[in-house]
DNA sequence: GAGTGGTCTAGACCACTGT
DNA sequence: CAGTGGTCTAGACCACTCC
């Protein structure tokens, strides 16, 4: 009485959860799953998209449908935002050696590929609630791509906002070819007298838009975390807003909370 | 040369989008787009299933497809963790008040349903490393689930670890009914002396197993948040490790991390 | 070229929703 | 009952991978 395609799905979800089937191996064909059944191509290929959509599967076409491994992570860690700001200002040889992103990942700069879009706007609505200041008032917007160089596809797409006025006063930092800048956005604030205090950060989980599976290289059945980072500063304003999309299936986040002592 | 039911989909993406196709309106019955595309019904209905696992369109059997409208999103900071702190050596009456839940999303207890099973197993290896003790430890298993009284689906999935041998000072812990427990899984350590020093939170995300799309009541096109958190206590023993998974489309986290000042 | 998955068609019949 | 989406079939032809 059970649909057949749900039949011949939780089959297979057994098969790869007993680990009768394991990852990077390949199923059987979909005609002999067919014959096998004795159903039709598109009721077994309807049972296969079941399993992809649950990211157990992934299909390759002209080679067959395979247990999906699991990925190397990216980590992230909230103590990145304390290191960055710890290198904030030390002297330029010491910044220029590592960024936050290779404190989280372990790698060293020349195992990545960094990229930078710097182009001024207007702040609408969200941004504008964001920040606490007036819609239309003029942002920095900066496009961030991270990658491994040994990798086509970014493992991070982040944009960030900065307020105009604020970092007026050092005009290198309207200039995105000193991306990357050594010692990240703490210390170009620095470079205007803004104090970073805290970091809030907003996670959500969603499916990718079209766009993201594009950019990020996701296979159907994975997820995307969607962070919001707002850094406040010692006089409680808003000095960057940064939304960052990170592919669920290689990311991990972490975050540490210290409490008081009794 | 694009494929046909890319074509049809990004078409009505761009509708919806563009606000022609609001949330909540119905699109066009399957039959009339086929028409309209002049192309058979499954690759119109193939355009549509790309357009629910991003999310965007929700399918409702007999009724049509409607454009999704957001989720009510429930709220969860790691703040809780310092407030729940204090309130662990609060008088009784004070703890029963209100729970970290409650902090987090506002309403009062009687708006919220909660139901918890104990049963004690030994650790397996993830669980093992996890603790930092060795496999087959004893520990109890407490399952918690939490909805609102309104709605038929719990918000989160929480299965949490407490090593036996650390709470057998006080048997009231091993006893599921006297969940929910005032001042929640701090106070409960404390009555055995144990005092959280901190709290390690990773996140990852994924789309959800057919399990958690059943228990959660989530319609495809959805992701699952999963938290893994554990606390340390001032010796830095694990003390507890609970996974915790959250619908991504009703779930909103939000971290905060204070930095030390200049 | 053999084997595999991807796209698309045409149509039958079932199940659910609303009037 | 009419209208809608859900399941399933049978088969044609295309596109990719690997030998």
């Amino acid at each position: 009485m059970a649909k057949v395609y749900e039949r011949i799905a939780d089959d297979l979800r057994q098969l790869i959860r007993a680990g009768e089937l394991r990852p990077g191996d390949r199923l059987p064909a979909e005609t002999s799953l067919a014959d096998q059944y004795k159903k039709s191509l598109p009721t077994v290929r309807q049972a296969l998209a079941v399993l992809q959509a649950e990211g157990l599967i992934e299909k390759q076409h002209g080679r067959g449908n395979f247990v999906r491994r699991p990925r190397k992570l990216v980590e992230r860690t909230n103590e990145r935002h304390q290191w960055e700001k710890d290198r904030a200002r030390e002297s330029l040889q010491t910044r220029s050696q590592t960024g936050a992103t290779e404190h989280d990942t372990g790698l060293q700069l020349d195992d990545l590929v960094f990229t930078a879009k710097y182009k001024e706007i207007k702040a609408d609505e969200r941004l504008a609630k964001a920040i606490g200041l007036p819609e239309g008032t003029a942002l920095l917007e900066r496009t961030f791509r991270t990658r491994y160089r040994a990798e086509s596809a970014p493992f991070n797409l982040t944009r960030s906002y900065l307020v105009l006025e604020m970092i007026a006063g050092n005009s290198d930092l309207l200039d995105e070819t000193k991306e990357p800048w050594p010692g990240g956005t703490q210390n170009q604030l620095h470079t205007v007298g803004i104090e970073v205090d805290r970091v809030v950060e907003r996670v959500t989980a969603r499916p990718p838009t079209a766009e993201e599976m594009e950019e990020l290289d996701l296979p159907p059945g994975t997820a995307v975390l969607v962070l919001q980072k707002i850094s406040y500063d010692t006089n409680d304003r808003v000095v960057d807003v940064a939304d960052v999309t990170l592919p669920g299936d290689r990311t991990e986040m972490t975050f540490t909370t210290r409490l008081e002592r009794w």
